[in-house]
DNA sequence: GCGAGGCTCGACAACGTTGTCAAGCACTTC
DNA sequence: GAAGTGCTTGACAACGTTGTCGAGCCTCGC
């Protein structure tokens, strides 16, 4: 209602000019103001309540302190809420805002909406895919400070983050061998992206340091939902003899594989360990046990993102950094020793 | 890297004055310019790839075109994405930006973060809240202009827009007995919430409607989680007779009725009908079979939302509405007629 | 008593726009 | 030929800030 207190109001009222009020506020160095005159001035902006302007500010400074996070689904996706936590919370920690914007994967609008941000003197845009893969950074984006998000690019001047699938993929199956499973079954996603060969490479490379030799019997692939792991789950469980443990590329596919052992009578974990991918809440507190699953740094990413970015805003000279980060297991019930020696 | 161009830049390249240039781009009715004048500017403006500088021109207007949405936890749940992308879409289509703002469900992180907002000169707010409530619109959003989201409030002056909680009970009921069920069974939620009493309302009115007096031993409550649906459902179940069809308050429960009744041999739909709500994708689709659902009209109250807003903004006039939306049905794959008259 | 120097503070311009108002010019009209 | 009439266009101020620069005043030292 009461129209917004500007610097002028505070001005007046404490009885200085403007350009002083402005100097208080902001502390700046160098300045020598008297005591009496600062504390009449804070105790006016008080009194008013005032908070600057921030559009005039960027205008003047030319400077927004705005970020932009544009993905292809992020925002209405279940996927990763994490990851724009975390990127909200690491900007405004700084002072920072963050405008999220969905493309829904098409080109056209993602164009459009870049320009639109960019009209709005965004600062830097953090590029950000539902999963993740390797991007062609769009060519709107050329002339603006850009940082990765779950995803990476060829051009190694731009930074990024992404999940270490392959550390991701070890230590899943670890958790496997260390409970004493040597038969331990992979269902891979048939998508060819990061995360499929990232994490067969960590299964492989978990099951050679423990001196098993990988068997592709114990490999399926499907899709990447419920329907892909019940399918690829029974083919597995009919195999002589059967694994005693699997993992599998992600909950979905869990969730089918839960199924599957179900309709083989097959209780999980006493007859067969299961360890998934994701943590998708929804699925692995609902299951029955809970599920065992690896998680994604969402949330770590999204900071390390908007941190990075801010830094070299600030600092131009700042060397560009592709990171990967690792995935922690969040244990729940699925996972137990096998059952002895079903098969030997 | 080149520095984007200003109203200047065009001026000059086009020999005119910078006024000539505004009044051109905008169109400024009323304003007589040759049409020589006109296409010199349009053209130095597309040479020189010409976008106004938003902030500028919000600092003149005094309006920055930006609405933003706080909530509690939407842009980190699963549950509303489509609230987001329906209101994203809104605010876009009509040249209007939004921003997202979660506060955790934290009081004192709301208001910061809405005082930051507001200096930052945001024109509207949506406030808008994980699921159904009624709520206390916060302090610091009094002087602004405010739709509430998935919520309703007591204050009539302030538009609001939620699911039709009743309606949704209804229909889901409804579609149990036009395959011939009589014996209904709900697992409702335990909390106390509109959903919670809405849904039940449906589902007693539209068993009425069809000539059935409701069953008190037929309605169970529960967590609103997949580990309380699946105790609801075990305790409904073993009444006798049975009920032959459930409505669950929600497809997480509906999730643990699955597991309830595999437990107890019964095969969803043949044994078994089961109807959801929410219309969680992640569940409903890796289910098997896949679940039968009612739909929150989440994408349709974003929009709507944004829209009531920015008409409201541009005519402070315009009445104030609290509306409720529709709850669709979602079918998929566990509804049947009843297997022949079994307690019969 | 006078100049030098230090301490406070404010005038002004600029950031990029847009609305207001008036000025310039050609052309009628008497 | 002078005054009036349209039609085009531009100067200027303002939106709310902040950085630069200089002005005023007080004190000190000789």
């Amino acid at each position: 209602m009461a129209k917004r207190s500007s610097i002028k109001d505070v001005a007046s009222r404490a009885g200085v000019s403007v350009t002083t009020v402005s100097h208080v506020l902001n502390d700046v160095p160098g300045k020598r103001i008297s005591d009496d005159t600062r504390s009449r001035v804070r105790q006016a902006a008080d009194e008013l309540s005032y908070r600057p302007n921030s559009m005039a500010r960027s205008l003047r400074l030319q400077r927004s302190h705005i970020l932009a996070m544009v993905s292809d689904q992020i925002a209405t996706t279940p996927h990763a809420g994490q990851i724009i936590l975390g990127a909200q919370e690491a900007a405004s920690k700084r002072g920072w805002l963050l405008m999220l914007v969905n493309s829904g994967g098409d080109r056209e609008t993602e164009r459009a909406e870049i320009l639109a941000l960019q009209q709005r003197q965004v600062d830097g845009f953090l590029y950000a895919t539902m999963y993740h893969q390797v991007v062609d950074v769009p060519a709107e984006l050329g002339d603006s400070a850009v940082t990765l998000l779950d995803a990476r690019c060829d051009d190694r001047r731009i930074p990024s983050v992404a999940p270490d699938e392959v550390q991701g993929g070890q230590v899943a199956t670890q958790l496997l061998l260390d409970q004493g499973h040597r038969r331990i079954g992979l269902i891979n996603n048939a998508d060819d992206i990061p995360a499929t060969e990232g994490r067969l490479t960590g299964y492989l490379s978990a099951l050679r340091e423990a001196g098993i030799e990988p068997d592709d019997d114990l490999v399926e692939r499907g899709r990447s939902e419920a329907s892909g792991g019940y399918a690829a789950g029974l083919a597995l469980l009919d195999r002589d003899p059967r694994p005693t443990a699997i993992f599998c590329f992600n909950d979905r596919m869990a969730m089918g594989l839960y199924q599957a052992a179900a309709e083989r009578g097959l209780r999980i974990p006493e007859d067969l360990s299961v360890v998934g991918f994701d943590n998708q809440e929804l699925i692995a507190d609902g299951l029955r046990p809970g599920l065992t699953t690896v998680a994604l740094p969402h949330y770590e990413m999204g900071a390390w993102a908007v941190e990075t970015l801010i830094r070299r805003l600030e600092d131009p000279d700042t060397p560009s950094e592709q990171v990967l980060l690792r995935c922690p297991v969040v244990e729940r019930g699925s996972v137990s020793p096998p059952a002895a020696s079903p098969g030997a």
